[in-house]
DNA sequence: ATAGCCTTGACC
DNA sequence: GGTCAAGGCTAT
């Protein structure tokens, strides 16, 4: 059956058969074609769900569900990877222990589980979703910034998050059928991908748990709170509050180097850092410096100055120009400080916490599509520690105050990036007022 | 499309 | 026969 005449079917038969029995047999039949349809997809026609989604220009990969046939090559070679005598049944039998004790809540939306679905203790609702998603090889795009937060009221609103979150927390491809039959047995290789992601997701869970401990209990917001932290890094930046330094390019160099140093030191100290496999230091020179500079600055800003027009629009202007040596400012300059004024206002209307603060920098830090899943996992798990953190300290202002805060990582990122193309980057610093 | 409930079949 | 985790059905 060709293409051309499978399609007209998928949108309805004539209402007068409407009976029990026609209505399975239509069931079957449109099945049958919707997987017919979808072979023919694979032989370079495009793809039913993909083609009703808007095209953004392919720069925001991440926002787009990865292909079904994809994911399932990358599990199965993950399966390779992890085959090894010392996978044994003993072992197998501990995951299922462990499964046991956790089914009460789904570890995708906190709704009740009913059971393992997939690997995961998960809700009917997640679990039917995750099924019709790889039974049909379904793509979602994040209308977002690919960090929506999905529990039990809010799960219908992203299926790209949701399906994330399915993979992040270990749901298994390889365990939905490929034959659709029902009932039997989960097969031994699928099995040991469960017992493999459980095992990775209770370390990062360690990893994460700690984390959050720490963050919330002991010495390093203890440290925040005493503004002994911020303090350190701040010390930095404190000589251009009393002009003691003259601002040059040099200058602007050697004061974000010691500013970033301070950072990766403590950044270093937290408890999921040894999770993270790359070189943080050769991340941050050669990818995030300038984004955290620019986060840090506006802080550091905000904490020294009650009212935004510290520094008035033409005085800014005037320090660009003697900065510049009276080079030629274009337009686009201009447009550049209007911009970076507009961003700013923003920024000072929301008031931070340090720990907003210190948690919008660590996710500064991890948002990257270059990244492993593990680091992945770290912005997510950061994410929702920003999110408890909103609805248990400020929630009369959510959620619209966490999804700004989520807006201020796009915005530093895409404002970072402009003043770097057009070589602005010294404006920040020109925002110093004596 | 979603999600609650139902049916199925391998394993104990 | 009971349990578990697959897929199926259907009201919303």
């Amino acid at each position: 059956m060709s293409l051309s005449q499978s399609l007209p079917l998928r949108s309805g038969f004539p209402s007068v058969y409407e009976d029990d029995l026609f209505k399975k047999f239509k069931l079957k039949h449109h099945r049958t074609l919707q997987c017919k349809y979808e072979i023919d997809t694979q032989n370079g026609r495009s793809n039913f769900h993909e083609g009703s989604l808007p095209d953004t220009g392919g720069n925001r990969a991440e926002l787009l569900t990865p292909d079904i046939d994809e994911l399932q090559r990358r599990e199965n070679a993950l399966l390779k990877c992890i085959q090894s005598p010392k996978i044994s049944n003993d072992t197998n039998m501990s995951l299922a222990t462990n499964h046991r004790k956790s089914y009460s809540l789904c570890k995708v939306c906190n709704d009740r589980a009913t059971g393992i679905h997939y690997g995961l203790a998960t809700c009917e609702g997640c679990k039917g979703f995750f099924k019709r998603t790889v039974q049909n090889k379904r793509k979602y795009r994040c209308s977002g910034n690919g960090s929506c937060i999905i529990d039990k009221s809010q799960r219908n609103r992203c299926q790209h998050c949701r399906f994330r979150k399915c993979l992040l927390q270990g749901m298994v491809i390889a365990a939905v059928r490929y034959d659709r039959a029902p009932g039997g047995r989960t097969p031994a290789n699928v099995m040991q991908l469960y017992k493999y992601k459980n095992e990775t997701n209770e370390l990062i869970n360690k990893n994460v748990n700690e984390t959050f401990n720490a963050l919330f209990d002991s010495n390093i917001f203890h440290c925040f709170d005493q503004i002994s932290t911020i303090d350190m890094l701040f010390e930095h930046l404190r000589p251009l509050l009393n002009s003691e330094i003259l601002l040059t390019q040099e200058s602007i160099k050697s004061i974000s180097l010691l500013t970033i140093d301070k950072f990766i030191y403590w950044f270093r100290s937290l408890p999921f850092y040894p999770t993270i496999n790359i070189d943080l230091s050769q991340f941050m020179i050669n990818d995030r410096w300038s984004n955290y500079i620019v986060l840090i600055i506006f802080y550091f800003l905000k904490m020294n100055y009650s009212h935004v027009h510290f520094i008035s629009y033409p005085k800014c202007l005037q320090r660009l120009f003697y900065f510049t040596q009276n080079k030629f400012l274009s337009s686009l300059s201009y447009r550049i400080l209007d911009q970076f004024f507009y961003f700013l206002s923003t920024f000072f209307n929301i008031h931070l916490t340090n720990t907003e603060f210190t948690l919008l920098s660590i996710l500064l830090i991890c948002r990257s599509n270059q990244l492993n899943k593990i680091h992945f996992n770290s912005f997510e798990y950061i994410c929702q520690i920003l999110h408890t953190y909103e609805i248990t300290k400020l929630p009369s202002e959510q959620p619209a105050r966490f999804n700004r805060l989520l807006s201020f990582l796009e915005q530093i990122q895409s404002i970072t990036q402009i003043l770097i193309t057009h070589q602005h980057f010294h404006l920040p610093f020109l925002l110093f007022s004596s």
